[in-house]
Formats: C-alpha cells, sequence, structure tokens
DNA sequence: ACGCAGATAATCT
DNA sequence: GATTATCTGCGTG
C-alpha cells in the first residue's frame, strides 16, 4: 500500500503563512505530464493584515478562493496575458495564500520544453507565469484540489529543505508594502528568478488631460 | 549587468 | 477609468 502522504504543513494557520511559504520549499509540483521542485515562493495575508494581497479588502470573486481550505490552487490572471499559480493556505474562513513564482523541472523536461519553446533548462519554470505555462496550468484550473487527485496538479510533499539554505527579500513586483521580506528562495538555485522592483505605470489615458506639466507621454 | 517601454485584458473602485 | 503578485525586447554601460 502507498504510505499516506503526509500534508500537515498545510494544516496551520492562517497566521502561519509564512511559515507555510517557506516549508513549501523543495516540495514538488507535478501537473500535465511536468514535474517540478519549488525553489522560490512568496506569501500573501488575509485581509486588512497585507496591502499586496488580493483578500487585503475582504473577499471577491476572485479572491474568494483565498478564504477556504488549505491546499486549493488559485490561479489568476494578471497584465492581459498571464496565469499566476498560488497554494492557498490557513483554515477555512481565514485568507491567505503561497504564490509559486520558480520551480525546477525534474519531469517531463521535453514536455516543458515544447511549452516554453528554446529556452536554457533554467529558465523552463523561471518566473510565475512560466511557471504556469511549463505545467500546462491556466484559469481552467482555479479553484481544483492540488491534494486529492481530482484537479490537473498535485503537491508531493518533501523533507524540509535546510533552514541556512532558504534566502529572503522583499517580494517582486508588488507595489504595496515593498518591504515586507516575504519572498523566500533557495540559495544559489539558478531557476530563481530575478527581483523586480515594482514600476509604476505611465498614465494610460488620453494624452491632452489638463495640467500636470510634469507628465510627459512619450514623443 | 540594469533600466525602461510596450503588450494586453480581467478585476475592482 | 485606474490598476496590475509579468514577460520580452531593446537600449545603454
Amino acid at each position: 500500500m502507498a504510505d499516506p502522504v503526509d500534508y500537515s504543513l498545510l494544516d496551520a494557520p492562517a497566521s502561519h503563512v509564512v511559515d507555510t511559504a517557506r516549508g513549501l520549499l523543495g516540495w514538488q509540483l507535478e501537473a500535465n505530464g511536468v514535474r517540478v521542485a519549488i525553489t522560490e515562493v512568496e506569501a500573501y495575508a488575509g485581509v486588512g493584515e497585507d496591502p499586496a494581497s488580493h483578500s487585503h479588502r475582504g473577499p471577491t470573486e476572485r479572491s474568494s478562493v483565498m478564504f477556504g481550505p488549505a491546499g486549493v490552487l488559485y490561479v489568476y490572471f494578471v497584465f492581459g496575458m498571464h496565469w499566476c499559480m498560488n497554494v492557498t493556505a490557513g483554515h477555512e474562513g481565514e485568507a491567505a495564500a503561497v504564490l509559486l513564482r520558480a520551480g525546477k523541472v525534474i519531469g517531463g523536461v521535453e514536455l516543458a520544453r515544447s511549452r516554453r519553446g528554446p529556452v536554457a533548462d533554467r529558465e523552463l519554470a523561471r518566473g510565475p507565469a512560466r511557471l504556469s505555462v511549463a505545467l500546462g496550468i491556466d484559469g481552467s484550473a482555479n479553484r481544483t484540489s492540488l491534494l486529492d487527485g481530482t484537479g490537473p496538479a498535485r503537491l508531493i510533499p518533501a523533507a524540509a529543505v535546510p533552514p541556512a539554505t532558504i534566502r529572503s527579500g522583499p517580494r517582486v513586483g508588488v507595489a504595496a508594502a515593498h518591504d515586507v521580506p516575504w519572498r523566500f528562495w533557495l540559495d544559489g538555485e539558478p531557476s530563481v528568478s530575478a527581483y523586480r522592483r515594482h514600476t509604476p505605470r505611465r498614465r494610460t489615458g488620453t494624452p491632452g488631460t489638463s495640467d500636470t506639466p510634469g507628465t510627459r507621454r512619450t514623443s
């Protein structure tokens, strides 16, 4: 008989989402014929605690999955073209999630390459949107379980990595709470994405909008 | 190496 | 109508 899978890491309150995030490093994720080892994550907390979190202002149609039980996939669409994957955390009724930012492909490399194009192996799942592409995950997988095999993706526990190999720093690309060091990665892993500060977008609307002499649109 | 600009659409105010 | 938990390509050093 197969050993029971130990998901006790996920049986923690939402207030421990940082510990859950750190604990997910080294775990494996398998979906659609590709398997990765998780090398980089970010923690996101709940209502009123974390201005960078989608659940900061309470449940919405998009973020309500963060208020459900742990171990569910939260897939969201950003910037008009990219899908990002999270593992929900915390007990039912509390909001928390861990963004999966990067992985090292350890199975189905050819399939991952066919989805990602001719890039170096370390780039196959380097960055949250690239990870989703490599695993063949999009919005149709949103709200499916990562634990019971009913969805396309499955989380596979692994022994905790040595704490000394975990590094931390500010989360990538977030506008709010940009100093909170809730990004965690495995030291020296080439699959870890580069840090990028949030870059404020220039105003998108029609050009001629009144005063503010400092705002120059390009040419 | 690093910085910037553009692409492009759901979500929320 | 503003914002965005990104990526790519191109410029400069």
